[in-house]
DNA sequence: ATTACAAATTGACGCGCGGAAAAAAACAGA
DNA sequence: TCTGTTTTTTTCCGCGCGTCAATTTGTAAT
């Protein structure tokens, strides 16, 4: 009996313990005697194509383009895909491929839901594009982004889709890479740097939310980091006072002291220290983005504050991104949705482009999306 | 004048609009000159090794192993490195060896803050182990699960760190990937399965929390979702059980219906529900998890609850993982916190020891961490 | 059947590196 | 200076696939 597998499977039923021990052992040895007898494993392209009778290179184009082959062979090797679950090896692919099908994907900081979702999307975009997307987050470290671009290089990607820092990015060497590859920009901006970017017009969107507070009740003040990395900070400081301007308001502008990422624990401190000095001209905060508002939200609930829109208030907290968290926060947080879809689509759209007529530079693009106002309970 | 590129920097005196656009156009070709003219590019390991003057066999050691080769060597490598910029092919060399430097990571969804912060960590590690970490996110959906997985063989990994769904797991497909690689699971346990397992010890943190809870107030209810896929769940409501019948507390279990990864949404709904119809004996509610009373806390405050430990308040909270977001709860969440350092440095070490014995294995090891008591507002 | 054209085959080369074996060179110690 | 040991060099082959030119086969019309 040794070495009949049979008998192994006996041996279980002599305690229930051991039963599940050799039990899984023994499905492994199974599986392993199963796929080594029914077909002897397909190594490369070759023994494919000899399994199928049909040459090497018209499997190589079939992989490349299913389309390029007559329809009738296209079959032929579809059905025996089934049968043999073979995969051409990727290291060889790229190696002898002019461009790969890979997309480098560099965003600032994943452990921010909002690039986590823009990262999540530009991904399925780029697979439904029949490309391979690489997500590299900088965790936050500036220097991590050109770091990031330069391994990337090493997998010859065929583009690049960028949400750079910003002020703290570093501009040569982004240039230097938009330069060897091409290279689309989305979420913030830089001058003169990709071949296109896609981001939310931050006019529209602050003008939509000071518009709606302005009708809903008090002004606001506006609160934000006192030294943005971010570019789009700075832009809706911008477009808060210009729209105030416009509503024959006064602007004010609140910054907090800070540096980093930890915005909501910036926005806790910070938002908790002018409000309890009474710094805040009107009973509404506009605050620069969800994670800011957050923390100011708490600092508000900490000192009593009650926040919303009702007659029962007596301060009013908006933000902008519509950050995940921002239906769950106490009160719900009023916002400003970013589209998603309309930059990500667009931003890998014409990243594609770049790739497709190649070394052909053409007109940098711009384009932005307008944000939707989300109205909940906290303003 | 023309082709002469000091004459082009000088138009950019015109105007101070087109010195800015033309500077930037400028700096890029100079700097293609530059890279063009400084040094020829090199292009393959056999060119770089004929610039320093060695063999290429032996800068093939170097980067392989740099303690390999001659100190005196070693040090013309290293420093011909810095002056030619030349990287081995990172394609050309996964093909050849016999085993790459890949870690696949695979997680099953990245947009939860918990999972985020542990594949962060594990990548920062396995990059300090000397190998390239790959993270993928299921994002929520079992079936990418085994998608990851696959897709993972391709990148022929050395091993592979899997914190898996759970019960929505494909068992089989899992089983038939750790017959073929290194498999060491983390967070979720899978019985059977892998080399190792690294987690917290649920009962250990539970138990504490309970504690804690019936030293400082009432004995906990406990709230969880009514079918999760996560083990863990399973494993925190049996310790919670253990827990209060060693306190001689009768055990209260509630469940909330809903599938899926919304857990904030599912606690803000069903912990609404359950709130204003009292259903709850006592006022005081551990969460299985904090998500879970991210969503209760939403739903006390929409009720009027005064959530806390204080005496002006009726309603006490707790929840379980330190969930990035859980200082900034109105109030601030009382959690445990898991030892992720624990966790992941034990769960990179057991694969790569996993990695080095290759073939040979070796029992299974389990590995369990404590949690931490984190007193905060709520509870 | 003839023609014309698309598709598939054959055979060959190259990609950039890992790795092995044998020979040569460099080194260390006495 | 000689010997014994490392280290390096030389010279191969192989990995799995892309790609190309020349040829053959297949397909659909005239």
């Amino acid at each position: 009996m040794k070495g009949n597998p049979y008998a192994l499977f006996r041996r279980g039923e002599e305690t229930s313990k051991l039963y599940v021990a050799s039990f899984d052992i023994d499905a492994d040895q199974i599986l392993a005697l199963h796929v080594n007898m029914s077909e002897q494993k397909i190594r490369n392209m070759e023994e494919f194509a000899a399994a199928i009778g049909v040459s090497r290179p018209t499997v190589s184009k079939f992989f490349n383009d299913p389309a390029s082959v007559r329809p009738k062979t296209r079959e032929k090797i579809e059905e025996a895909l089934e049968r043999h679950d073979y995969r051409p090896n990727v290291f060889a692919i790229n190696q002898n491929r002019r461009s790969t099908k890979n997309i480098g994907v560099v965003v600032p900081n994943l452990a921010d839901p909002f690039f986590l979702e823009l990262a999540r999307r530009v991904e399925l975009a780029c697979i439904d594009a029949g490309y391979t997307p690489i997500v590299r987050s900088s965790h936050g470290v500036p220097e991590l982004e050109s770091a990031n671009l330069e391994t990337l290089r090493d997998l010859k990607p065929a583009g690049v889709l960028l949400a750079p820092f910003g002020r703290e990015s570093d501009i040569r060497s982004i240039k230097k890479f938009d330069h060897d590859f091409p290279l689309v920009l989305f979420d913030a901006d830089l001058s003169g740097v990709g071949q296109a970017f896609c981001g939310t017009d931050n006019f529209q969107s602050i003008n939509l939310m000071v518009e709606y507070l302005c009708r809903s009740g008090e002004p606001p003040c506006f609160f934000e980091m006192k030294t943005p990395a971010n570019p789009n900070a700075d832009t809706r400081r911008q477009a808060y006072i210009e729209s105030m301007e416009r509503h024959n308001e006064r602007p004010r502008v609140h910054q907090a002291m800070g540096q980093g990422w930890d915005f909501e624990a910036i926005g806790l401190a910070e938002g908790g220290r002018l409000l309890s000095a009474g710094a805040f001209e009107t009973q509404t905060i506009l605050c620069s983005n969800d994670r800011l508002a957050i923390g100011l939200l708490a600092a508000a609930y900490g000192l009593g504050r009650r926040v919303g829109h009702g007659a029962d208030c007596n301060l009013r907290v908006a933000g902008h991104d519509d950050h995940p968290f921002s239906r769950f926060t106490c009160p719900a947080l009023t916002t400003i949705s970013q589209d998603y879809d309309g930059i990500v689509s667009r931003a890998v759209t014409s990243l594609l482009q770049a790739i497709e007529r190649d070394r052909s530079r053409s007109e940098r693009i711009d384009t932005t999306f307008e944000g939707r106002l989300i109205m909940r309970d906290s303003a």
